[in-house]
DNA sequence: AGCATATTTAACATCCATGTTAAATACAAG
DNA sequence: CTTGTATTTAACATGGATGTTAAATATGCT
């Protein structure tokens, strides 16, 4: 089971329809039923996926009489944002500079097998 | 099933294992055993947290005699990281000011400032 | 050829994710 | 308090993900 909130971040990432309910919500905090109408999918099925994203810290509700609305939160994002970040220098470089960097790496000190 | 590659690479990311795979090839190409050390799993395990990887074209695989060594392909990360972007500006702003930019969005041209 | 090393595939077990439909719950209003 | 609307939970089916061990494959060496 995923304990990490990063590995239940991505893993709430990694299904379409969710990130299609995330696109939804950055225009604005949404009922269930807006929510669900887009998908060909039924409303507990929404509610699951909700549920996921919710775990996730992605997403958080609030009630207002018998609606649940969805609001996103984007610090949660950041969390995976800031962890894809350590690499992008491997790919804003340019590739001899990528290169230049993986080469100094390896030829720093040991010879790689453990950490 | 995951038919696109966003939904792969988010997949491939979710789980510790590979993260940290991912970090070991950041310092350079691997061979399996070698990238297996660490972990309490078994080779094949190892073997098909790869594949995943591989899949998901954030790693690429060479073969050397009987290594077939793995290397980072920083640029499906980047897709992950552009697909995040998207989103950056939700927690890069202010709380002021996110909370304008949500409420310009919501109702179209009112310009949603206050405090 | 025959053996050693590195890695993958096969066969299997188990658990989790995702969807469905039907019933239950929460709240508002008549 | 009964009804209507919104949402969740229950019960179930199914497929996919992840791990294991044993066998197969690929390559190099002597």
């Amino acid at each position: 089971m995923h304990t990490d909130p990063l590995s239940a971040q991505f893993a709430a990432l990694a299904d379409p329809t969710r990130r299609a309910i995330l696109a939804r919500l950055s225009e604005g905090e949404t009922s269930v039923n807006d929510l669900a109408a887009p998908f060909a999918m039924s409303l507990p099925a929404i509610s699951r996926h909700l549920k996921v994203l919710e775990s996730a810290g992605l997403v958080s509700r609030s009630r207002t009489a018998q609606w649940r609305p969805a609001k996103l939160e984007p610090l949660a994002m950041k969390g995976v944002a800031d962890w894809i970040d350590q690499y992008r220098h491997f790919w804003e470089s340019s590739f001899d500079r990528l290169d230049a960097y993986l080469k100094s790496i390896q030829s720093g000190s040991d010879d790689g097998s453990r950490h």
